[in-house]
Order: structure tokens, then C-alpha cells, then sequence
DNA sequence: ACCTGAACACCGTTCAAGT
DNA sequence: ACCTGAACACCGTTCAAGT
């Protein structure tokens, strides 16, 4: 008696969208409009419901920001550890903040009071960068040398991608100028 | 007979505040609120008038937040000149950006679509590094060696004033760390 | 000439009512 | 069980009306 139609029973709406939908339709916001942009509002329009449906689904638009800021980490974690040398690695890392530059500035210089990803999503974005600044400068500098290398590559890409190199000159060059600066200073420390 | 009581003619009501006063109120709820709660109408509360009397002074929150930017980057101008050594420079701009912490990040790593200062702002800034850069690595690499120490410095503050710096350690030691094998590298470019 | 209340189009969010 | 319209408190901004 209670399974005679249990799909109309049980969905008397089907789901008209998921979260995942949700995420990637909010990443392509972040990107198109800026964070600013991203509103519950534009997220709802793009998967095709009204904005009070995506509670469903996250809690608040902070928390959807964060969903972004968590699923962009993991995408450069993943590039990253594909990588050998050290040169390697922060050419992808700047290659990531010129294909999603305003998920880049988002993970990576998120102002105050922006929702920024849990713990784990930046611990393991950063893995990569401890292996190469452990065979640079050996383990026990392996820390301080991933910090000085991140916070390089770090702020290059910020600046770069905010147009904050304003005196003219070849950008690539100075990159290329603090690859081999950098590897050079952190390699004569092992 | 046009000139009996100019004062009263001319000021039918007097100014109740001005636009340094304005601009002075949102770089407070700046750093207090950070850039989401510098809105029109917390600065018109604080400066003591209606949102709609803000109008006369700057032409939108936009062009106020401008103002804020291109304020800071005239007092890290200011503090960054008189500076001699490579250290001491680097030293004080990281200094600065603890001092006013929401305000560094605004201007050395606003996301896209935030408001900056005006050319001159910025490269009025970059004086200092410049000339350091040349210190270091001679005058036809002071160029690149001034972006790759501004690089370094400004994401190495940044990741540090939002928490980015998640694996322990001091912090302190790794700036220092940093500090010292940047200017030994660009010393021997020279 | 500066200031204000009222109004407008937008936010994020809640909730009762629909299916 | 998911979806929606209506509603609320907030934004930035405009403008006619006050002094």
C-alpha cells in the first residue's frame, strides 16, 4: 500500500538543478563579472531556478564563494603535482592565474571578509611548493624556501593580473629574471 | 544693495563636512569593516550626514574607494622614501601593511573589478623600489629587480595578513629568510 | 548652495504556500 | 521534497523640495 508509485510519492518536483551546477555556474560568474558580479540572483538565472531555490543547496552566497575558492585550490593542486622541476611548477602556477584570473585573486589575495577556503584546500595546494623548496634548499629549509618562492610567484601574478606593472618593459622577462634569481638564492642554501 | 549680508546670502546653509573628513571616514571603516562595510551610509553616519549629502563631495563609492587607494599609496610613498638601505625599505613596507592591513591589500592586490588609484599614485610608489633595485642589481637591471623584490614583498605580506601561512613555522624568520636571499641574488646580478 | 526625505532598482535571505 | 512569489532589511543613487 505505500510503494504503489513511489517516484510521484517521493518527487512530487524533480530537482531542477544541483550543486555542482550551482559551483561551476558561480565560477563562470566570478570570472565573466568579478566577484562582485556573482550574486544569488545571476547564479539562479544561469541554472534555470529563482534565487530562494539555492538554499537548498548552500547556506548563503558566502558559502557558495567558498565552495569556489575549495574547487579552484583543488584544480591547482592537481596541476601542480603534475609538475617536476621547480621551474615547472611556478610556470603552471602562473599559467593557472592567467586562465582563471579572478579565481586566482580570490584563492590567493582574497581581501578582509572574503569567505576563503577551509584548512585542508590550501594545505594541499601547497604540497608542490614544499617538495620543490625542499630540493632547492634541502628539507631542513624546505619550509621557508616554499614560502619564499610562493610569495614571489604569488605577488607577480596578483600584480600582473590587477595591472600593476605600470612602468613598462617585457613582463615575461622579469618573470624569467625571478625563476632563475629565485632558484638560484633558494639552491645555494642546500 | 547686493552685499548687506553676504554671509547669510551666501551660505544659506553651512558645509557640515568636507571631503578629506569623507575620505579620512572611510579609510577608518576600512580597516574597522573592511571594503564591504565601507558603504555611503556608514561613512554619511560617521561624517554626520544624510547618504545623499555625500554626492557633493565624490561622484560615487566608486570614486571614493579611488580616493582611499590613492591616499594610501601617497603615505606608503612618503615612509618608503625615506628609507635608505634595500632592507630597511622592504622592512617598512611590510611594516606598513600590518599597519593598515585592509588598506595594503586594496591597493597592492585589489581584485578585478575594485577601484584603483590613478597611474601616478602607483608609480609614485614604486620610486623607492626602483632605486633599490638599481642599488642592487645595477642601474640596467633595476627594472627587474625592483619587480621581483615588489613581487616577493607584496606576496609575501599578503599571504601573511590572510592567513595563507598555514603549516606553522615563524613567520618572522621565513620574511627574514626571504629578505636576505632576495638581496643577496640581485647583488649578484650587478 | 548644501542638505534632506522619498523613491527606485537592486541586493541577500526568509517563509508560507504551492505541486 | 523541491520550488516559488511575496516580503524584509539593506544597498547605491537620484531628485524634488526645503533652508
Amino acid at each position: 500500500m505505500a510503494n504503489v508509485n513511489s517516484y510521484t510519492r517521493r518527487m512530487p518536483t524533480p530537482d531542477r538543478t544541483s550543486l555542482d551546477a550551482i559551483v561551476d555556474a558561480a565560477r563562470d560568474l566570478l570570472e565573466e563579472q568579478g566577484l562582485t558580479g556573482l550574486t544569488m540572483n545571476a547564479v539562479a538565472l544561469r541554472v534555470g531556478v529563482r534565487p530562494p531555490s539555492l538554499y537548498k543547496r548552500v547556506s548563503s552566497r558566502e558559502q557558495l564563494v567558498q565552495l569556489v575558492a575549495e574547487a579552484t585550490l583543488t584544480g591547482v593542486a592537481v596541476r601542480l603535482d603534475r609538475m617536476e622541476s621547480a621551474a615547472e611548477v611556478v610556470n603552471e602556477f602562473r599559467r593557472f592565474g592567467h586562465a582563471h584570473p579572478a579565481a586566482f585573486q580570490l584563492v590567493m589575495t582574497p581581501a578582509a571578509g572574503i569567505p576563503t577556503a577551509r584548512r585542508e584546500f590550501g594545505e594541499r595546494a601547497s604540497d608542490a611548493m614544499l617538495r620543490i623548496g625542499g630540493m632547492l634548499a634541502g628539507e631542513e629549509h624546505a619550509l621557508v624556501a616554499a614560502r619564499t618562492l610562493t610569495a614571489w610567484a604569488t605577488g607577480f601574478v596578483s600584480m600582473e593580473l590587477n595591472g600593476s606593472f605600470q612602468l613598462g618593459g617585457d613582463i615575461d622577462e622579469a618573470w624569467r629574471f625571478g625563476v632563475a634569481r629565485l632558484i638560484d638564492a633558494l639552491t645555494r642554501v642546500g
